[in-house]
DNA sequence: CCAAAATAAGGAAATATTCCCATGCTTTAT
DNA sequence: ATAAAGCATGGGAATATTTCCTTATTTTGG
């Protein structure tokens, strides 16, 4: 593939986009690079230019970066998606591809990782972090992916799982993901069954424990 | 000091009493050793054999070790508790002492500390962790001990907060302090008022920011 | 000793959750 | 291809939980 690529570079802050922006101008392969701050405005702008690549950061207000991959992939399931987060937990990786992402980078990568994934994917190809996806390959022999609970929720039940998780209520996470309130009580009811809890503290525990909630534990006490 | 010391050992766990006993014995600072498995035990054997000093584990069934040591020395204000635990998080040391316990060492100091922790303490004085005693020393001349929001509970609301941060349904809660399901309704809408926050999850998430859920994120995803 | 704060709990009203149901839509086996 | 299964979405009614207000005792700091 000799011929630029479009970009369009989905992240909620205005700042490190502008970043990314800068820096993937920077390369000979890409030419055009889009914004969106929002899945929602994602889709649009999607369907208006048509670029040949997303970059897609996960936490995002609005519909979420899950959401948002599975709606892009339902208009163009051709669509090709990097996901680029912050995240390295093995469960984010795994809900990504299943949603039709193409490919998965850390943030903490080398700023080459992501021109050469954007490269790859850009191209019809895949590119998953190449430590995310060793632990994948094992664990995949082995059959779990670190989320042995957690991997029987529906696609639907993980989006309000992790909005539950991170504190915001019932009502909060119906308007954040646009579902009536009584749609994400019935997942909730649904996800305190399956992963065989009580309450929402307990919820936030399992999160913890698989690393999906905002805030782990690293402020040193001085 | 040179009595032999009555001890009474409290710890849910009878192996890890067996353990310590064992080794206590060793001393021969130390006479007797009296076991109690929960707080309601150690509050009897405290009355019948009167020991010098109760060796005091934190987390517990039942009335758990903080009200332990306010029962214990609100039979008796001269009774000597120092806790044995394995939380190295200031807010623990801070409410046991507030409690009444006059020492605080963790499990995982070197097997002599205990024996002097527990001389010190049975001859009147008291023992902190020095690792802990420092930060909490620069804490509060720093007027933080490490648990801003946390600080604002009362010592009860606190028992109820550890209770449902570890995933323990009100009613749950309840039972264990033996308290009215009403009161720790009421007590839980103080506490979602003090700190600030909405939903069980979040109060989850807050202890968890303060080592004070059990479950903190340590295993490892081989 | 007094004022303030903490503890405990009941009742009524407001909210939230559960449970069951129905619908439409995919996906997946046979 | 057709049935079965699972998902996503929400309504309604019955429950359960939570809030808010009130009252009473106890504790505690000055």
């Amino acid at each position: 593939m000799t011929a630029k690529i479009d970009v369009l570079l989905v992240d909620d802050h205005a700042v490190v986009r502008a970043g990314y922006k800068a820096y993937l101008s920077l390369s000979d392969k890409i030419r055009t690079i889009y914004e969106a701050e929002r899945g929602e405005t994602a889709c649009q702008l999607y369907n208006q230019y048509q670029p040949h690549i997303v970059i897609m950061d996960l936490s995002m207000p609005g519909i979420g970066g899950f959401e948002s991959i599975r709606r892009l992939i339902n208009r163009d399931s051709n669509c090709k998606i990097l996901v680029f987060s912050i995240h390295n937990e093995l469960v984010y990786v795994t809900r990504a591809i299943k949603a039709g992402a193409k490919g998965y980078i850390t943030k903490n990568n080398a700023p080459e990782t992501l021109v050469e994934a954007v490269c790859r994917v850009a191209s019809g190809g895949t590119y998953i972090d190449p430590t995310l996806a060793q632990q994948l390959a094992i664990n995949a022999a082995s059959n779990r992916d670190g989320s042995d609970q957690i991997k029987q929720l529906s696609p639907r039940e993980f989006d309000v799982f992790c909005l539950l998780a991170n504190g915001l209520t019932t009502r909060k996470a119906a308007e954040r993901l646009c579902l009536s309130y009584k749609t994400v009580c019935n997942h909730t009811t649904a996800i305190k069954d399956k992963l065989g809890i009580k309450t929402l503290a307990e919820l936030a525990l399992v999160a913890t424990r698989h690393g999906i909630t905002d805030q782990p534990i690293n402020e040193s006490m001085g």
